[in-house]
DNA sequence: ATAGATGCAAATATTTTGCCGCCAG
DNA sequence: CTGGCGGCAAAATATTTGCATCTAT
């Protein structure tokens, strides 16, 4: 299995008919001031770091963050990369996805916004949307009533193949 | 972080008031059913790889799917397990999930069962519950409405506190 | 001043691959 | 028979850690 090719995908934000449009972009700079908040300490490569996440339209990987970091402020290593994503990851201000593994073990990377979304990717063309619904919020509530447990993160990943490709191979279509 | 000790979660079904049991083990010999049905090659390796599985009340990583096999024939290798797993994969016969990394990247397997269900994890303690519930069916309904596209596989996983941890430690409570 | 952050290299962990001999169909 | 499968070792990928140095507070 080559994983050299890393095919690039787009998120493209939706509006469906039950679900919402989410706008990530909206919080911009919130990473930088949440952290800052928190007493933690503000490096310049912290720095960087941050706004390359707050800057992302869309969840990237840690060699993209790095990429995008360095054409910013050279002076930033993959190391850095991992261990502030660590600390995001810690105070809960970023989400983690691998994306149902699409393309490998690769771990993808987003701030977490106001509210939890899901993602939705074709099998055949790597396209990667994004859906907000009601429904998940209750199905949530619904965990959280059942198991009378506090829901802190969730995570929901639908695969299948897109109208798109469902038109050009008819293959596809079985169930 | 010390990844050297892999505290055991058990697998709890649970009776919620509005999401229904689930049962995996019903499909019992369903993997090695399948399999031979489809005209794969059955192997004295994955015959026990396949029995494992079908046996498996829970989740399972690699190691632990190697090792089950070796206690039935210890004629079985690591790698085997991968190849085998990567070919259940593709016949969309197991799913894959990592359980929002609460113990590391690893992966972890599962017979694909006739519903798809919800894990539920507390961070605290680790322990993992399924959860299956029609506001899931009704999300996913939702989505290839919306996209209008043919949804095959979905992965959801929520983290939190449990009712027994919230109870033992009530530092945990916050929103 | 000093706790905590970074850089660098090396160590880990996990999964994949090449190649060759072997077995199920 | 023969093409796919399994074993073994080595490679590839992804992430973490030890330690010395540096820096934000």
């Amino acid at each position: 299995m080559p994983s050299s090719v890393p095919r690039r995908t787009s998120a493209v934000s939706h509006r469906a008919s039950t679900g919402e449009r989410i706008n990530t972009a909206e919080t911009t700079g919130r990473l930088q001031k949440t952290v800052a908040d928190r007493g933690l300490r503000m490096t310049r490569q912290r720095r960087v770091i941050l706004q390359v996440m707050d800057d992302a339209e869309q969840h990237l990987d840690v060699d993209q963050i790095l990429e995008r970091a360095r054409k910013i402020d050279s002076d930033v290593h993959l190391v850095t990369v991992y261990r502030t994503i660590d600390l995001l990851k810690k105070q809960g201000l970023i989400d983690e996805l691998d994306l149902l593994h699409l393309r490998g073990d690769r771990h993808y990377y987003e701030s977490h916004g106001p509210r939890d979304h899901i993602h939705v990717a074709c099998l055949r063309c790597g396209k990667v949307r994004e859906f907000e619904s009601r429904l998940y919020e209750q199905l949530k509530e619904q965990i959280a009533r059942d198991f009378g447990m506090q829901v802190t993160v969730s995570r929901t990943e639908v695969g299948g193949y897109c109208a798109e490709c469902l038109a050009l191979d008819a293959s596809l279509r079985s169930s």
